[in-house]
DNA sequence: GTCTATACGCCGATAGAC
DNA sequence: GTCTATCGGCGTATAGAC
């Protein structure tokens, strides 16, 4: 109770460090956007960014996680949440697990916009944050669609699950079409495009199992 | 016909710096790449990059120019020629106008990695580089596309192009789905795969004109 | 016209004083 | 836990060699 007290000065300084540089790195991308920069933005000496996170790298890491864990979990609890159930899921209420939770359960207001600028930069950088984040989230999920689409060869389902990656990665990053002003409302739109886009695009010449409203598209699977 | 001969060595001075600035940059991204690593890969001096192309984006710009635009070229022929047939188009057909240029009709081998990591740079740097070279691509494209789908609400379609562009770019960026091996077969087949998927995500609840074997898909656009 | 040597003010990182 | 001083490397610009 002595001396494990919390030091408000040393919280503070992280947490400045961290808005400060999440700002940067959306606006200019990781490799341009200066220690110097974040220390004069976020107020501290310059060499309080490498005390508290070790690396520039290690700030990135920190500055991802506090927004996007609590995002996987909660698309966590919503899957295992429908498998409970034990009834045969449908691809809309699976993808509504994976995308909803990006605009429902308070996530963080920067937090697509920084998915969107960590998902771009070089593989050298998202490689260890994408398998520390999201190993469980990803094998999870790309689990479930397989279950509802069993007629899909795997080497065309893991094409599309890549496809559909990319359309919410451009989608986060710009959150509104070219040419339209970003709102609240065009990104919820947003998101609910990106599940419809998502369905077709995965269950193309698919029957659908389990959703009786949805109807069937009996083109050829590929060529 | 005397003072006008080409001069070797300087042709051959901006190639390498071409060459091996591209290298770099598809591996490391723009910020992270140093115009000294570029140099000494070329084999030029440092300052050799600045007089050819001014400054380093002018290099970036540059070493794009020369990949994209014959593609660019290819993929508005392959358009003009379709519209010249005044019949109704297909919407498989404008998007294989779009996206074959990629495989067919000799592109440079690493114009799709290329195209991938400068597409996911920030955009005060991809900005300039897409106005100049994509403004009427893109245009053109989204005008045939708009005539395809007469019903579908533009700013419904403004955001589906935008995820058709976002699964491109990510799949030129790994060129392979994640945990696959790459080979030129299996890029070959992504392209296919691009394509199938966003006839599937543009036209989903919309009646295909022109395609007979195309069959509809009668769910409601949204919600 | 083509290229080189050099210099300026930035950069990420760190060692050590306080 | 914070700060100053300092390191080698960075992008860029330019003066002048050839």
């Amino acid at each position: 109770m002595s001396t494990k007290s919390v030091q408000p000065k040393n919280i503070d300084t992280r947490d400045r460090i961290l808005d400060a540089a999440e700002e940067l790195f959306v606006e200019h991308g990781f490799a341009a956007t200066s220690l110097r920069a974040i220390a004069t933005r976020a107020d501290v000496n310059l060499a309080a960014t490498n005390y508290h996170f070790g690396s520039k790298m290690g700030l990135l890491g920190s500055v991802f996680h506090r927004h996007i864990f609590p995002v996987n979990e909660e698309r966590l609890k919503r899957l295992k949440a429908l498998e409970r159930s034990e009834r045969s899921l449908t691809l809309n209420e699976i993808l509504e697990a994976l995308f909803l939770p990006l605009i429902e359960g308070l996530p963080h207001e920067r937090l697509p916009a920084l998915m969107g600028r960590i998902f771009s930069e070089p593989e050298s950088i998202t490689k260890p944050i994408i398998e520390k984040e999201f190993a469980e989230v990803a094998a999870r999920f790309q689990a479930a669609i397989v279950k509802v689409l069993p007629d899909l060869p795997i080497e065309i389902l893991r094409w599309r699950f890549h496809l559909m990656i990319g359309s919410m990665i451009h989608m986060l990053k710009f959150q509104s079409p070219i040419g339209s002003e970003y709102s609240r409302d065009m990104f919820t739109k947003g998101i609910e495009e990106l599940i419809n886009y998502s369905v077709a695009g995965l269950s193309r010449g698919q029957n659908l199992q389990g959703n009786p409203d949805q109807q069937v598209n009996h083109q050829e699977i590929s060529k």
